[in-house]
DNA sequence: AAGCTATCCATCTGC
DNA sequence: TGGATAGCTT
């Protein structure tokens, strides 16, 4: 019995057929990591290929996770050495080694959207665009999309120079470009860019990863976009050169990220590019019920433009899609909140991490979260202010950029009066100025110049008296890492030098606390960060010839809000439905479907059919997620940008067939939605008279009155670990004062004098608890890893 | 230099 | 609604 046998027949198929171009059209949930995985297997059990001859590409980090883990329970040994990671990440791997043939140094930073942003307006500034008439995102959207094609500034001011606007852009991009290069920096599509350029600029070093990928596997094809393709068709390569053994898997259905500069063409027309491709459709669907994926098909069908491919399933039919419309959309998520629980007492096997709550925008997780915080029912928000864009967080990685790339203007620019060090805009004009005069010299280069040299008449001595400390300080700082400190050392000399815990209290004492938290968690990521880059035998080849800190900036630039994801936690999950794709849950909510919201309004009014069609993979991706039962909600009216607004019910919900959709057990007093005209099945939304008022007219189910106590009791169970995490976002900043009431900041379990175990320190005994105002601050002094004050939310201490 | 208020205006989705 | 920013005050 080999493990071969568990695949059906088209699997088998796709996993033995190995050679030449292969295009594997999976649709949901038909088992194609496995596919991949088994894949990668037998060509190194059965073929005898080499494992750093395998390279596979996936469209998150936590994908790129999860197959490492699973080909490794597979063969065992050997997984460590095959490259599976994300197009970024492999861009960066290999930029970093060979990125001076193009004219950048290896240890260029990576802008994220905050950068971009910052960037433009000086490009702006510079070129005198009159931001009101171009904004800047217009401009980035332009280049972004250019550089998805592959346009370079000059290719791209060839074909765009008839329109005013575009040709402003063409400068725009060009300048922007000036000013990436000069800061040492690439922007997200500048990876991909960079790396077709310079395996375009140099065949000897593209024959060299040809000659290192003899199979290449692509998942998430139907997302790539064109500088993708065209980095993946390169390292196939030719018969002669590479082999040509790629293997791309995907499904036209589910590409929803054209907003984004995917090409679907690029699997639509695999088979042109790659006439003698091996072509296997994969459409028996191992997740889903078949009344879930009655109506998932229903609803694709009104494509056009798509791979007619059908899912059926072996599973039970399963019970129906539940439809339940509302008022207000304060009702909606209440329903949604009342409804977990009460399917929990239905079932009591059901477990809160069973369920997931999809929606078109993150705008909308924030009442799904009040309700949620209000029924004490734990839950994890995936996205929205990634932790990474949060202020605290990017004012540290600023400064650790400084201390690894001088050439990094906007970050010097960004701490040089953070905290508070009297140097202002003035100061800085002058400096820039200066900057320019030298024949554009980095900005910290230009600090120190000024205050090593004798310069004189730019600045005064006022101005250079507080100038010099700050140069010192980073000196200091790169001096501390030239002398061996750990990235974590180094972290907590940025914090004491800077005196940054003590500028955060007195500048904003109401989240100071989060804030400072936050910053712990920072470091606990360094921590793990300098630990796993020891252990990785290949990580010197991973880095090129740079150091650690760059390896780690880089690697925090690249996480994507599902990266972060944590499945194990037992909680409810919010997200949208662009982070869902690729994930699967037994019970699935999709909240807020009306028109202009999902579908949203650009989409109905776009010319563009294909911006519907869109919309419609993105319902289609949302279903498919649904194991057992799949319950949509809609509202007819919710605040939006101030105001209230009424939409008709979503035309996908119409797109089901009824006999699909169930009666409102439960709920009588729901009933009556149904009969009202507009949802007579295929029929198209009226958009007629809204707001509606008579029918609709009851209030939302109050929750049974037991609940909340049992809840808790749930909540508080010691063997649940349901802490909150500390930071609040932004987008749940109003949300903070609901959740200090939580039982989140329960006294730990432990106290002082206790023996503790943590994740990453190993054990410790406990020197001091101190109660702050969300959480306990625990001092720990570890037998290894030394004294730790940290968060006792976050430390997720285990007692002995 | 830094903090405040008034005013504008807009954003879907994300590496 | 709330964030970003311009312009004002101290």
């Amino acid at each position: 019995m080999s493990i071969y046998d568990s695949l059906n027949t088209e699997q088998r198929k796709a996993v033995e057929h190995t050679e030449g171009p292969v295009l594997i059209l999976a649709g949901a949930g038909s088992g194609k990591t496995r596919v991949i995985t088994h894949r990668i297997a037998y060509l190194m059990d059965e073929c005898g290929v080499n494992p750093w001859n395998i390279l596979a590409i996936t469209f998150t980090n936590k994908a790129a996770q999860e197959m490492r883990e699973r080909v490794d329970k597979l063969i065992g040994f050997g997984a460590e050495s095959i490259w599976i990671s994300t197009f970024h990440s492999m861009c960066v791997r290999i930029l970093r080694r060979h990125i001076q043939e193009i004219g950048y140094q290896t240890d260029f930073t990576i802008y994220d959207t905050d950068d971009q942003k910052t960037l433009m307006k000086e490009v702006c500034r510079n070129l005198r665009i009159n931001t009101k008439e171009l904004r800047e995102r217009t401009i980035l959207a332009a280049i972004s999309s250019a550089k998805d094609e592959l346009l370079t500034p000059r290719r791209y001011q060839e074909t765009h120079q008839y329109d005013f606007m575009q040709k402003q852009i063409g400068e725009a991009y060009e300048e922007y470009q000036r000013l990436l290069h000069k800061n040492n920096a690439l922007d997200f599509d500048d990876l991909l860019m960079k790396t077709v350029e310079l395996f375009n600029a140099r065949e000897d070093i593209l024959r060299n990863y040809q000659d290192r990928f003899r199979y290449i596997m692509v998942d998430e094809y139907q997302d790539t976009n064109t500088a993708q393709f065209e980095l993946v068709r390169l390292l196939a390569g030719t018969k002669e050169t590479g082999g040509r053994n790629l293997c791309v898997v995907g499904d036209d259905d589910q590409s929803i990220y054209k907003f984004r500069g995917a090409n679907i063409r690029n699997i639509l027309d695999f088979e042109k590019v790659y006439p003698d491709a091996f072509v296997v459709k994969l459409e028996q669907n191992y997740r889903s019920t078949q009344m879930v994926l009655d109506a998932a098909n229903a609803v694709i069908d009104n494509n056009r433009n798509r791979k007619s491919k059908a899912l059926w399933t072996r599973k039970q039919e399963g019970s129906r899609i539940h439809l339940r419309q509302f008022n207000t959309a304060m009702e909606e998520a209440s329903f949604i909140a009342e409804d977990i629980e009460r399917k929990k007492d239905l079932q009591p096997s059901l477990n809160y991490r069973d369920f997931a709550v999809l929606y078109r925008t993150n705008a909308q997780a924030r009442l799904l979260e009040e309700r949620l915080i209000m029924g004490s029912i734990p839950y994890n928000v995936v996205g929205g202010t990634n932790f990474y864009e949060r202020r605290e967080i990017k004012d540290m990685l600023a400064y650790l950029k400084v201390i690894d790339n001088g050439r990094d203007d906007l970050a010097v620019r960004r701490i040089l009066n953070v905290p508070r060090r009297g140097i202002g805009a003035a100061t800085v004009e002058k400096v820039s100025h200066y900057a320019v005069v030298c024949g554009d010299l980095g900005f910290f280069e230009t600090l120190e110049k000024l205050c090593d040299g004798p310069v004189t008449g730019i600045l005064s001595n006022a101005a250079l008296g507080k100038i010099r400390p700050f140069v010192e300080l980073i000196r200091s700082f790169r001096a501390e890492l030239e002398e061996g400190a750990s990235l974590e050392d180094l972290m907590k000399s940025i914090i004491g030098k800077t005196g940054y815990e003590e500028y955060l209290r007195d500048t904003e004492e109401e989240d100071a606390d989060d804030r400072l938290a936050n910053i712990d968690e920072l470091i606990s990521k360094i921590v793990s960060y300098e630990e796993e880059a020891q252990e990785l035998p290949d990580f010197a080849e991973q880095a090129g010839d740079t150091s650690l800190l760059t390896g780690f900036l880089a690697d925090v630039a690249l996480v994507a809000d599902i990266d972060e994801m944590d499945g194990n936690q037992d909680r409810v999950l919010l997200m949208t439905l662009h982070s869902a794709k690729g994930l699967e849950f037994p019970q699935v909510y999709i909240a807020g479907l009306e028109d202009g919201l999902f579908p949203g309004y650009l989409s109905i009014n776009s010319d563009d059919r294909d911006a519907m069609e869109e919309e419609r993979r993105l319902m289609y991706v949302g279903i498919t997620r649904a194991m057992d039962d799949l319950t949509l909600t809609c509202a007819h009216s919710r605040m939006l940008r101030g105001e209230v607004q009424y939409n008709p019910v979503s035309r996908f919900v119409t797109e089901i067939p009824d006999e699909l959709l169930d009666e409102r057990t439960g709920l009588p007093e729901f009933s009556s939605y149904r009969t009202s005209s507009q949802w007579g099945g295929a029929s198209r939304p009226q958009q007629s008279a809204y707001p509606r008022q008579s029918a609709y007219r009851q209030p939302a189910p109050e929750p049974p009155a037991r609940r909340d106590t049992r809840l808790k009791a749930v909540y508080v169970k010691p063997h649940t670990p349901d802490e909150k995490k500390p930071f609040i976002g932004k987008a749940s900043a109003g949300l903070a004062s609901l959740q200090k009431g939580m039982p989140a900041s329960e006294k730990p379990d432990y106290e002082t004098g206790d023996r503790v175990r943590h994740v990453k320190f190993g054990d410790g005994t406990v020197l001091a608890m101190e109660k702050g105002p969300k959480d306990y601050k625990v001092t720990v002094l570890f037998d290894d890893a030394g004294q730790k004050i940290m968060y006792a939310a976050f430390a997720r201490l285990e007692k002995l």
